[in-house]
RNA sequence: GGGGUCGUAGUUCAGUUGGUUAGAACGCCAGCCUGUCACGUUGGAGGUCGCGGGUUCGAGCCCCGUCGGCCCCGCCA
């Protein structure tokens, strides 16, 4: 039999009460998180978003309340009516904020009851949850965990100092349609289809690139949105489907400035963990980071840099090796400190992760007591020895040797290098290393079609320096390749080896913006049909304009110290696309499709 | 599109070389218990071994297929 709340209205919240509100008579609700019955008293622990307060009913002083307690069960609503008391000396619980104190009940009201769930929500050990499918069909049940609400708050409270960042700074927050038009480069666009325009359909927005650009033009000057955006792409452990992020632009801007405000943002956002980043952001090129480290998001955490071992390489007849670097390709390591007594199990396993990358096989070399190597044979004690001096490694370390298309190395050392970090236990967990990466290439070279494509988007700006390099190589056939070292106003802001920001100078001038169509091997006819109405407006005054954009999630799983997006967003979807509690995507009524004019075909 | 890995009680897992009645912990149910907070204690219920097929005298275990979770490559202007 259920209460009814009436009126009652609750004084505190299960994560408030203190010694100092030893005395006073509250009013609790929450959920049961634990009851421990001792027959003539019972201890619950009740639980709602702000903590867990102790409750105990004794049966000599509140008859009624006890007996109702014995029915209660995990997860009941309740309210319940009662005396702050201090706790015995003995007694109090330092886990608890409000452990110094209980709640002596007097009256109960059972708001609910609830089936048992299907999983546990707090499991000793923390860690033994139940598997991730379970917790995604009840997801309500699994947001009631303590730790997944954390996060949910954290992410509001990102959000929300992102809000007071750029509204201090005289942005103002403009919100655009999610119903769009769809253009075929890029993500694959999520389709809605229109009833009043039969055959016709919208896209959902991969990112309100072109109209915030259009906000520009629009003479607002400095924009920013809290956007939600979709790309009907494969998922990853730090992608969904839908995602969120914060888009801004702003008139009148170089590369500095839109530096100032990636580091202003997130120099604020970071203070809700008491994280202090420096005011000035180390900055580093696209060019020296693939280098340095192979990738152009990398973790700075940590050293183990990438070492360049062509030059010494270039004498020997060891085809793996000659036939790469004549081919222009290289040979490079990286340095494992303290790691000669690799077993030929874990080398095999590390060769096998560069596979996946590309790479041909791993050579290594441990210098144990003795150094021993899988390239000794072929290449005789003196070569290993040169190798090793270049290589920068000591006794008691393993060098890890990657040889191939420059591509290929840098994908997999990069790769490898986080991988072993991760292996080893090489990051400090309370370092934050930022960095801002610049000079991104303006386009990428696909072998397959030997064309090139807009490595950021069609609107980027190359760099002044290379703007007559541009005009040569599209202008002049011969020289398209040049294409490749053509370099771009784009950036992107890391931080801790996740790509938390991408941004670029844009082109605002239409004889630029045609150069490049024509580079991307758009015809005047496609551009316009796919983008005439942004063509159209750069023909009316626009400004020289850039900006960025920001990934919440990512930002948020930094800030909750996660690696998992489905922890920083309350209803994620599976890796398949799936939202298991609502089994979305579902089938439609037929009557629905009729009204469409569509189709389904198998 | 490809690869890896997992799938056994409500949950997390164990399950030997293919061999009797598939186990543990937690949870759940019933009782006892005056200070617990991973309460303790006594007893109990609970299984389509993801699904389908095959091999075998016999399959949780071997083979084939399939579905699903997670991770990775491709993809993500």
């Amino acid at each position: 039999m259920l209460d009814v709340l009436g009126n009652l209205e609750r004084s505190h919240t299960c994560g408030e009460l203190r010694a100092s509100d030893v005395g006073s008579q509250v009013v609790l609700m929450g959920w049961v998180a634990k009851k421990r019955d001792f027959g003539v008293f019972t201890f619950i622990d009740l639980r709602d978003r702000e903590g867990v307060t102790q409750v105990v009913v004794s049966e000599e002083t509140a008859a009624e309340a006890h007996a109702k307690a014995k029915n209660l069960r995990g997860e009941f609503v309740i309210a319940v009516k009662g005396e702050v008391v201090a706790r015995d000396e003995g007694a109090k619980n330092a886990k608890l904020s409000t452990g110094e104190i209980e709640v002596k009940v007097g009256e109960i009201l059972v708001l609910n009851d609830a089936k048992v769930p299907p999983f546990q929500l707090e499991v000793a050990g923390s860690e033994n949850l139940a598997s991730e499918d379970t917790r995604l069909k009840y997801r309500y049940l699994d947001l009631r965990r303590p730790q997944l609400q954390q996060n949910i708050i954290m992410r509001a409270k990102a959000v929300r100092a992102i809000r007071e960042y750029f509204d201090s700074r005289g942005f103002i927050e403009i919100e655009t349609p999610i119903l769009l038009k769809s253009t075929p480069e890029g993500a694959r666009d999520f389709i809605v289809p229109s009833r009043i325009h039969t055959g016709k359909f919208f896209a959902l927005p991969q990112s309100p690139q072109i109209l915030k650009q259009i906000t520009m033009i629009a003479g607002l000057d400095r924009y920013y949105q809290i956007a939600r955006c979709f790309r009907d792409e494969d998922l990853r452990a730090d992608r969904q489907p839908e995602f969120t992020q914060l888009d801004m632009e702003m008139s009148f801007a170089n590369q500095e400035m839109a530096y100032r405000e990636i580091q202003g943002m997130f120099n604020h956002v970071l203070k809700l963990i008491d994280v202090e980043l420096p005011a000035v952001w180390p900055r580093i090129t696209y060019a020296e980071a693939m280098r340095r480290y192979g990738s152009d998001k990398p973790d700075l955490r940590f050293e183990m840099e990438l070492v360049d071992l062509s030059d010494d390489l270039r004498d020997t007849d060891f085809a793996p090796f000659a036939d790469t670097l004549s081919n222009g390709g290289e040979v490079k390591c990286i340095v494992v400190k303290g790691k000669a007594d690799y077993s030929r199990k874990q080398t095999d396993e590390l060769q096998e992760f560069v596979k996946r990358y590309g790479a041909g096989a791993l050579a290594f070399i441990k210098l144990g007591d003795e150094t021993s190597s899988s390239l000794m044979k072929v290449l005789g004690e003196e070569k290993i020895a040169q190798l090793v001096g270049t290589s920068g490694a000591e006794k008691g370390d393993a060098v890890l040797i990657v040889a191939g298309k420059k591509s290929v190395v840098a994908a997999s050392l990069g790769a490898l290098r986080n991988e072993v970090a991760r292996r080893e236990d090489l990051i400090d967990r309370s370092k934050y290393a930022c960095l801002i990466v610049t000079e991104f290439p303006m386009f990428e070279h696909d072998e397959a079609t030997d064309t090139y494509v807009a490595a950021h988007h069609p609107f980027t700006s190359p760099m002044d320096e290379d703007l007559e390099k541009f005009k040569t190589a599209v202008n002049d056939p011969s020289q398209h390749h040049l294409l490749g070292e053509v370099r771009a106003k784009a950036y992107d802001a890391v931080i801790n080896g996740y790509e938390c920001a991408g941004g670029s100078i844009r082109i605002h001038q239409q004889d630029i913006q045609a150069l490049n169509f024509k580079a991307l091997g758009l015809s005047p006819e496609k551009a316009r049909e796919r983008f005439g109405f942004f063509l159209d407006a750069l023909e009316f005054g626009t400004p020289p304009h850039g900006g960025f954009a920001a990934g919440i999630e990512r930002t948020c799983m930094i800030l909750c110290g996660t690696e998992n997006i489905r922890d920083v967003m309350a209803f994620p979807k599976t890796a398949s696309a799936q939202d298991l509690m609502m089994d979305s995507p579902g089938e439609v009524d037929v009557s629905q499709l009729t009204e469409l004019g569509i189709q389904v075909c198998e």
